[in-house]
DNA sequence: CCTCATGATGAGGTTACCTCAGTACATCCC
DNA sequence: GGGATGTACTGAGGTAACCTCATCATGAGG
């Protein structure tokens, strides 16, 4: 296995991410929402009520970049800040009614999305890529 | 192959491309450089002395962000602007004899780095993950 | 030689992050 | 129960990497 080929498989993987970026971004459109947002809505579809705190941990941001994404969504109506009934330093984040639509939809999308990148393999090609990925991946 | 298939494979993707950016970050971290001053070298040692606009085409980016990061790399003495013998409109981007040094040196280590990644995986897999990238690239 | 296109760049804006300091509240310990 | 110390959020302000628009010099075609 020489350098260039080792080189071109580094390659090829950022170009199917790039890929894949572009076609995440066509899925959000419709919504007109931003990927950080839309993270912040799947985290919160997943877990439920969060503090910001917990929500910035969960995005890998700090705490006070996780106030601006709320600031956002809760702008336009995908969630509310409610005082968090067990410490009153805390805020909870929590998805609106229509936060908790429009993040399913999004899910929906998504998942639609995958179905269709990946429905290119074959079943066989699809198994592999994921064993492969997942013993990459730690 | 169920929906929440689909969307782990998405995510185990993510996962992989994650470790993959941040393994590159350190690969970088000796230089001091980042990644867009890295990426302009490649293309200048790929293709040779060239103009703002066509590095910009390279790189993605509109032709006034290539000022810039043509600004910061040739501060570090990596490149030299020299005039367009052919157009005296236009400036070309040449590597200096360190920017050369530099980048060889960074495209050795990103060699070893991709080798050292992919390296967990068998020659089969290997194979397989490339043909599989291929197909999923456009 | 006049008009229109093109190459680079100054000025200034946007986005998505960050740190640091401040305020409010909680917790611990004497 | 009150003071020291820690934690949750947010205001102020910064940075990096992009962008657009306007300007200036030069090139190219009628």
């Amino acid at each position: 296995m020489s350098d260039s080929d080792e080189e071109s498989l580094a390659e090829t993987f950022w170009a199917v991410a790039r890929r894949l970026r572009h076609q995440a971004r066509r899925t959000l459109e419709p919504w007109e929402i931003n990927p950080g947002h839309a993270r912040a809505l799947a985290v919160l579809l997943r877990h439920g009520p969060l503090r910001l705190s917990a929500l910035a941990d969960h995005l890998h941001i700090a705490p006070r970049s996780a106030t601006e994404v709320v600031d956002g969504i809760e702008e336009r109506g995908l969630v509310a800040r409610q005082p968090d009934p067990a410490d009153r330093r805390a805020t909870l984040v929590a998805l609106t009614e229509e936060g908790t639509r429009v993040g399913a939809a999004i899910r929906a999308a998504r998942a639609a999305e995958a179905e269709q990148f990946f429905g290119e393999l074959s079943d066989g090609d699809r198994a592999d890529l994921a064993r492969i990925l997942r013993t990459l991946r730690d």
